[in-house]
RNA sequence: GGGCGCUUAGCUCAGCCUGGUUGGAGCGCCUGCCUUACAAGCAGGAGGUCGCUGGUUCGAGUCCAGCAGCGCCCACCA
């Protein structure tokens, strides 16, 4: 069988096969009653669903990959893990791409009409929706692929109604005329977190306001220190001052505020000014918001295009102006001279108006955060519009309870901070959006009595008059209102389903810390208004992918990698190990996508390694019957011990890890334990036995090859999945064992009672070194692997002895040490010195091979590091504080190096000196 | 303006929570090997004032404070 694998491994050749048998297995899909007849524990992880017309990018792949290693490693402990995948409809993006589309064709969504724009946005996501999951299957994923969902499924969209007619009648969605962030390109209402931020760095305009005459007050308010904002002007008019980044803005002012505390300006309050350009006139007012100490003090007012202006105007009773059009161009309520004007035409058609009147005092860079639309990158405008809301503070109580005792968890533990912040300063969320694609909002308007009815089914008529023409909202929720429902919605509520008792709540939520607000903190805030309990327990937030200049990955920038490339390139295995090996909990990942060969070789080369310590151990263990290991256990040798200790070992770090999910320790000692214990070390020592006449040695080798690599597959496959199954699959099982499956599902390992064996891991430790330091000393003195040397060992502890002379085939092979004597190391001989961690001084004879001189040189360095050795442990001994206070034990261990130390030093020196007189 | 994180080898990062052998890995680099599992490999090696300053301690990469540089998040200063 194994002769006939490849040397080089080939992914290609087993990808495809592999995950179909998977999945004809029905290893993905649990079903509910697993959990709730069967007894089963469930672990369940809902999939972030990605937009669907998504496809995978590399931040795609890490979060997947993380996400199956979680759940196959769950599975493998015999839980039910049920990791549920899907997409969202994605409003915005999704309308945004068809628009797009339409537009090559030279036609509007306003020309297709609501309906038959619904039907091609649908007919779009029927021929290219859900790319992204088949492509997910390619890097492994073990979804359950019988549950995918989307959040426009009917099940689904009858939760979203469910939860709006609950949170309506509870007083928790209201509707209102607000300040809300405008996308004037989409045309359509933005949360708060879906107009991000950005650093601009633009102009603070200063604007002259002229005052009436007789202006009353001005002359008073001038007087006052500070008030340079007064002023009179050449033209004998008194004048105020205000700025602005927004100076198209100013057609729509209709006040003028100052602190009422500010006595500089105390004599204004209640008088008018001039509004330039409009011929209307305008009061001051005075609003507690306004900072005294900012700029000149006096900020104009306006109410319809600043939620800051709003608040004051509806204090102080200032009428709203909106002077905008939904595309951002001015309205009929702009002076006729801007009308039809785009914002931005428009700001400079201002300030060239107000220049000409001598109303522009000058301008100052300035360095703002401007809002823009998340989706198409356009400057958001500020507008009064009516919309509905979700009143959030009350639901933001538990989910902030939630992490503050921890009944929801962070990794990293960072940001916990950064979720409460928000959740305690949380602001009211604008739900409605003026699109087409999306769950309508579920509230009708009568035409006869104006009753609004917010209604889980559609109404025939008006409950209230029961005449009237009915007429649906226009708009459709906020995509994130139906993705917040998804770790319930998903499993058939609002019913009460088999799915939702086995599977709610779930466990991990896995994803990027981009979303943290926009959908799991809304998950656990509507989990506990509606289920009652959190939707998981642990969120774990991984890092950024970024390119090799650290910029993050985006299709824009065109700096992304095509999982898909790598995978055809490398393998899914070698994918998803790099990745995994890479991403330290929550720390970015630097990839270059310049070079897909340097960036995934890590992966890949581990994956071949694999396959090939595979095809070795299955060739070495061959075809012949093979012993359980208990039966052989008084046969085994040294390096059986070991290998068996170390497997011990790293299973527990493993598994610890996992449950910590620190992923790339899980990667790292896999890494460590596989390639440098086991082919390294374990491998090379075992060939020789393998095909040994002497039949316990032989077996004991080959159960425990056996074992061994049995553990190796398990323990990698969630990481590496392909490969190890590919090789699990041919792996003999010892006899009398029952095989569990035929897939590697079977179990995970559990670290073994009694094999642990300090005893063992020390005598290979010291082995390892002195084959290690014959290694080093024939290259330094050039003595190549043609020449056969001996070695003589003197001052050895108790044991070392024994294990060297019971390894002397696997010194031969790995140092090619022809005999290995426990002695007195000849006082006059030439040759190469060592001296090994336990105390043991190794000599090479190498009289006649190397010349005296050489090795006086080494000798020297020999005796200098160790003099400086004593000097340093010497230093900390005489320091009486260190003897009285640190522990016996690591005194002890320093008393022990010295006398060591001393005696090497004492032999060496007394060698040095005969040979450097000979 | 608030909050958070990072700074360890040429590059990307572990190690710090819980202070104590001689500070690690991968990639890259140098040297020698096509040794019948693997050249996508094997063996050997070079390379670090652990950002700076101070403090605590017998002892600091590790704990504390300040500083500097970089990055991220939040925020209505016009």
């Amino acid at each position: 069988m194994a002769e006939q694998l490849s040397s080089r491994f080939d992914p290609k050749a087993i990808e495809g096969t592999i995950y179909q048998a998977w999945k004809d297995a029905g290893y993905f899909h649990v079903p509910a009653s697993r959990v709730l007849e069967g007894g089963a524990d469930p672990f369940v992880i809902v999939i972030p669903p990605p937009n669907v017309t998504a496809v995978l990018h590399a931040g795609h792949g890490l979060n997947n990959t993380i996400q199956d290693v979680l759940i196959r490693w769950r599975r493998m402990q015999g839980r039910a893990s049920e990791w549920l995948p899907g997409t969202d409809h994605a409003g915005i993006a999704t309308q945004n791409v068809v628009e797009r589309l339409l537009a090559m064709e030279g036609v509007t969504r306003d020309d297709l009409g609501r309906d038959a724009f619904v039907d091609r946005v649908w007919e779009y996501v029927r021929e290219t929706g859900g790319t992204i999951l088949e492509q997910l299957e390619a890097i492994g994923c073990s979804c359950d692929w019988e549950r995918t969902a989307f959040t426009l499924d009917p099940g689904l969209s009858r939760a979203v109604r469910e939860v709006f007619v609950r949170l309506y009648d509870k007083g928790l969605i209201y509707r209102g005329e607000y300040i809300i962030n405008w996308c004037p390109r989409c045309h359509t209402a933005l949360s708060n977190e879906e107009a991000e931020g950005e650093e601009v760095v633009g102009r603070l305009y200063h604007l002259r306001y002229p005052f009436p005459e007789p202006s009353w007050g001005a002359a008073e308010a001038a007087s006052h220190a500070g008030a340079e904002a007064i002023a009179r002007l050449a033209d004998g008019r008194w004048y105020l001052t205000v700025s602005t980044t927004r100076p198209e803005t100013m057609l729509g002012d209709t006040g003028v505020a100052v602190n009422p505390r500010d006595e500089r300006y105390a004599p204004l309050v209640g008088a008018d000014v001039e509004l330039p350009l409009t011929g209307r006139t305008i009061p001051v007012v005075a609003d507690p918001y306004v900072d005294a100490d900012f700029g000149t003090g006096m900020v104009k007012v306006t109410p319809a295009h600043d939620p800051n202006d709003f608040e004051i105007a509806k204090r102080a009773d200032l009428p709203l102006l909106d002077i905008m059009t939904e595309a951002a161009s001015l309205n009929e309520n702009a002076p006729e001279a801007f009308r039809g004007m785009d914002r931005f035409e428009a700001r400079d058609a201002v300030l060239v108006a107000l220049e000409t009147e001598g109303l522009l005092a000058g301008s100052d860079a300035h360095t703002h955060s401007v809002p823009h639309c998340y989706r198409c990158h356009t400057v958001v405008e500020p507008r009064l519009s009516e919309q509905w809301f979700v009143k959030t503070k009350p639901l933001a109580e538990p989910a902030l309870q939630a992490s503050r005792d921890g009944t929801v968890t962070f990794a990293p533990v960072r940001w916990k901070k950064v979720y409460e912040h928000w959740l305690e300063n949380i602001r009211d969320w604008c739900i409605s959006r003026q699109l087409w694609w999306g769950h309508r909002i579920p509230v009708w308007y009568c035409g006869d009595c104006s009753e609004v009815i917010a209604a889980t089914e559609d109404p025939d008529v008006c409950r209230k008059c029961g005449g009237g023409e009915l007429e649906q909202d226009p708009d459709v929720l906020d995509t994130w209102f139906s993705s917040q429902l998804w770790p319930f919605s998903t499993f058939g509520w609002p019913d009460d389903t088999d799915d939702l008792k086995a599977f709610y709540p779930g466990h991990v939520l896995s994803t990027a810390p981009e979303i943290l607000f926009f959908w799991v903190a809304r998950m656990i805030m509507i989990g506990y208004e509606v289920m009652g309990e959190t939707p998981f327990r642990d969120v774990y937030l991984h890092g950024t992918v970024r390119d090799s200049q650290g910029r993050k990955m985006s299709k824009s920038l065109g700096n992304g990698i095509d999982p898909l490339e790598v995978v055809d390139r490398f393998g899914a295995d070698a994918l998803r190990f790099t990745l995994i090996s890479a991403a330290g909990v929550g720390t970015d990942l630097y990839l270059d996508p310049d070079d897909l060969e340097a960036s995934f070789s890590p992966g890949r080369n581990f994956a071949n390694k694999l396959w090939n310590a595979g095809r070795f151990t299955l060739t070495s263990v061959g075809d012949a019957p093979v012993r359980p290991l208990p039966e052989v256990e008084a046969d085994l040798e040294l390096e059986d011990r070991w290998i068996l200790a170390r497997l011990d070992r790293a299973t527990v770090s493993v598994s610890r890890d996992l449950e910590r999910f620190r992923l790339h320790e899980v990667a790292d000692t896999l890494y460590h334990f596989f390639w440098g214990d086991f082919a390294d070390w374990y491998l090379e020592l075992v060939k020789s036995r393998v095909q040994s006449e002497d039949d316990a040695s032989r077996e004991a080798a080959r159960s425990t090859l056996v074992t061994v690599f049995d553990s190796i597959c398990r323990l990698l496959h969630p990481l590496t999945p392909f490969v190890t199954e590919e090789l699990w699959g041919r792996l003999p099982w010892p006899e009398g064992g029952e095989r569990p499956e035929a897939l590697i599902v079977a179990s995970w390992p559990t670290p073994q009672p009694g094999r642990a064996d300090a005893d063992a891991e020390a005598q290979m430790a010291a082995l390892q070194e002195l084959i290690t330091q014959v290694r080093s000393l024939r290259k330094e003195y050039g003595v190549g692997e043609g020449q056969e040397v001996s070695v003589v060992l003197s001052g050895a502890p108790a044991g070392f002895d024994d294990t060297v002379q019971t390894q002397g085939a696997a010194l031969r092979r790995l140092a090619r040490v022809g005999s290995a004597q426990s002695g007195a190391v000849p006082e006059h001989g030439v040759g190469a010195h060592a001296v090994l961690g336990n105390g043991t001084e190794v000599f090479l004879p190498l009289e006649g091979v190397i010349d005296v001189e050489r090795e006086v040189v080494r000798l020297r360095e020999e005796v200098q590091k160790l003099e400086n050795h004593v000097a340093d442990v010497d230093r900390r001994l005489a320091n009486q504080a260190f003897v009285e206070r640190a522990p016996a034990e690591v005194v002890e261990r320093e008393r022990d190096k010295a006398r060591t130390a001393r005696e090497q030093l004492a032999k060496l020196g007394e060698k040095l000196h005969h040979l450097a007189g000979r």
